[in-house]
RNA sequence: GCUCCCAUCGUCUAGUGGCCUAGGACACCGCCCUUUCACGGCGGCGACGCGGGUUCGAAUCCCGCUGGGAGUGCCA
């Protein structure tokens, strides 16, 4: 038995949408499951105007990054003009088309307050011939039904009375989408359609052409199963849009998500595993998906539970193979690739790859894209303080004991046994001194030596960087706060 | 307007007539841990849209309503 054949079938726009790519993996999912399924890749370019070839590498790259490489392709629906053309002239031929001179416009003003759908077949019985001004339109059956056997809704019975004459070629001669997609399907045996559901409607079309092809060519080839995916929406639950959601693929790769939390969290939408697991590798989605169980309803994005997720697989790192991931971060230079218009803040002579590795743990389990990780370690490789100015104010020049604590730590550290569990018994002893707790003893240290707040231990943190770096930042802090 | 799709916590979902006083995860709120921030642990809040049926028994089946969404291009 022949395994299935799909296909992931996108228009090439600037960027790899997120609903594209979920309908790219769950067409990847069923390929995989069976031991011989395809997946194939076509580029629907058949609009000239829409096209370019750097957004095929785009797509073609993105995927890669998902780890969605095809079997098949990427192949372009415009090098299989000869056979749309040739398809167009044998239902020509064989009276399953009609030439149309309407304009947009004539056909919009004939239809009123009509309650037909689209086109009024105007030109149906007209008898028109090819011309410059003549586009191509399919005659659909004027009664009966066509049925749309979806894998995940059901039957979807569609009225022919509802379905218009639709443009199958436009006047310049250009074949459209409709027919295109048929008769490659057709060309490329395709056994599965899966695609988002705003592709449900046109599908009784595209169910009327494949048999009229069947009939013109003389060849029966089997339908293929449709399976409609739900959409992807924003929070206002409106289908994902490109002005005003965050639906670049590549943008959430630059941002430092990795690409198996990314398919991960993808695979979520519309679908769950088994028992009450939501992380899992790509093998047990394969093993258990099943396209019969997949959502019936929209599902919104939600950045934040991706978010989350990426936090676990990137604590779930092994060490080296964290910092490695971390390379188009911090070590852009020996990348060849880093994210986009995103400046590393040190140069190649001031990064320190040892010191790094010694760092690197102590970030590992308190970020979650990998985006985060130059600010929280600038300070190790800057020679100049990065101060945040405000939390410098409130933590140290503006705090009396603060300066106190400053000064105590210098003459204390001057001498102390360089260890993280010194300088913390240390500095919990000096701020005791005080009257502070460790809490507040080590706040001005911390603002004093990383700039800010915030950010890995300080102890540790301490550690690594060593004691002249140390004492010279705390006499700099020090300096900055009095004068 | 017309056609079609959809309807379980705020969100993603589990649930396919009794195991459901509806489970998990994100978010949110407490508490614990704690050198900041996180991580982690524990606990809490929180849903079957409404109305009719069918059935001994409905989140699960049917109908209606309501509410959302998509499509309605010489775009894909």
């Amino acid at each position: 038995m022949k395994g299935p054949r799909v296909r992931f079938a996108p228009s090439p726009t600037g960027y790899f949408h997120v609903g594209s790519a979920r309908s790219a993996l769950f067409n990847f999912f069923v390929a995989r499951k069976a031991r011989d399924g395809v997946f194939i890749l076509r580029i629907e370019d058949t609009d000239a105007d829409r096209n370019r070839e750097e957004w095929v590498d785009g797509i073609v790259s993105a995927m890669q990054w998902l780890g969605l490489s095809p079997d098949e392709g990427p192949f372009r629906q415009s090098d299989n003009g000869p056979a749309h053309r040739e398809a167009i002239s044998q239902l020509w031929g064989a009276g399953f088309l009609y030439y149309c001179d309407c304009t947009s416009d004539l056909v919009t003003a004939r239809k009123g307050d009509n309650k037909t759908p689209g086109y009024d077949r105007f030109c149906r019985e007209r008898g028109l011939v090819a011309g410059p001004t003549t586009a191509l339109r399919f005659a659909t059956p004027t009664d009966g039904t066509t049925t749309v056997h979806d894998l995940i809704r059901g039957d979807v019975v569609f009225n022919h009375s509802v379905i218009d004459d639709f443009v199958v070629a436009k006047s310049s001669g250009a074949v459209l989408y409709a027919l295109a997609n048929v008769v490659d399907d057709r060309a490329d045996r395709i056994t599965h359609v899966i695609r988002g559901e705003e592709h449900l409607p046109n599908t009784p079309k595209q169910i009327l052409l494949w048999t009229a092809l069947d009939v013109v060519s003389g060849t029966r080839v089997d339908l293929p199963a449709y399976a409609h995916l739900p959409l992807l929406v924003n929070e206002q639950r409106k289908k994902l849009s490109k002005r005003k959601d965050p639906v670049s693929t590549e943008s959430y790769r630059d941002q430092g998500f990795l690409s198996e939390a990314f398919v991960n969290y993808l695979g979520l939408l519309g679908w769950a595993p088994s028992g009450d697991i939501e992380k899992a590798p790509l093998a047990d989605f394969i093993a258990e998906f099943r396209l019969e169980d997949v959502s019936h309803s929209p599902a919104f994005f939600d950045v934040k539970k991706l978010t989350h997720l990426n936090g676990e697989y990137i604590r779930a790192l092994a060490p080296d193979e964290f910092i490695e991931r971390l390379t188009p971060w911090v070590r852009p230079w020996a990348s060849d690739w880093s994210p986009t218009d995103r400046d590393v803040p040190w140069s190649p002579e001031q990064f320190d790859e040892a010191l790094f590795f010694l760092v690197a743990p102590l970030i590992q389990e308190r970020i979650a894209v990998l985006g985060e990780v130059p600010a929280m370690v600038d300070f190790f490789f800057l020679s100049e303080v990065p101060y945040d100015e405000a939390a410098f104010a409130k933590t140290v020049s503006g705090n009396p004991v603060a300066i106190e604590m400053l000064r105590a730590a210098i003459t204390a550290f001057d001498t102390a046994e360089w260890t993280s569990e010194n300088l913390h018994r240390v500095t919990a002893d000096v701020g005791e001194s005080l009257g502070l707790v460790l809490r507040k003893a080590q706040a001005p240290l911390r603002c004093a030596v990383t700039g800010t707040t915030v950010g890995p231990p300080l102890f540790e943190s301490l550690e690594i960087l060593g004691r002249s770096v140390t004492l010279e930042r705390l006499e700099a802090a020090l300096r900055k706060a009095l004068g």
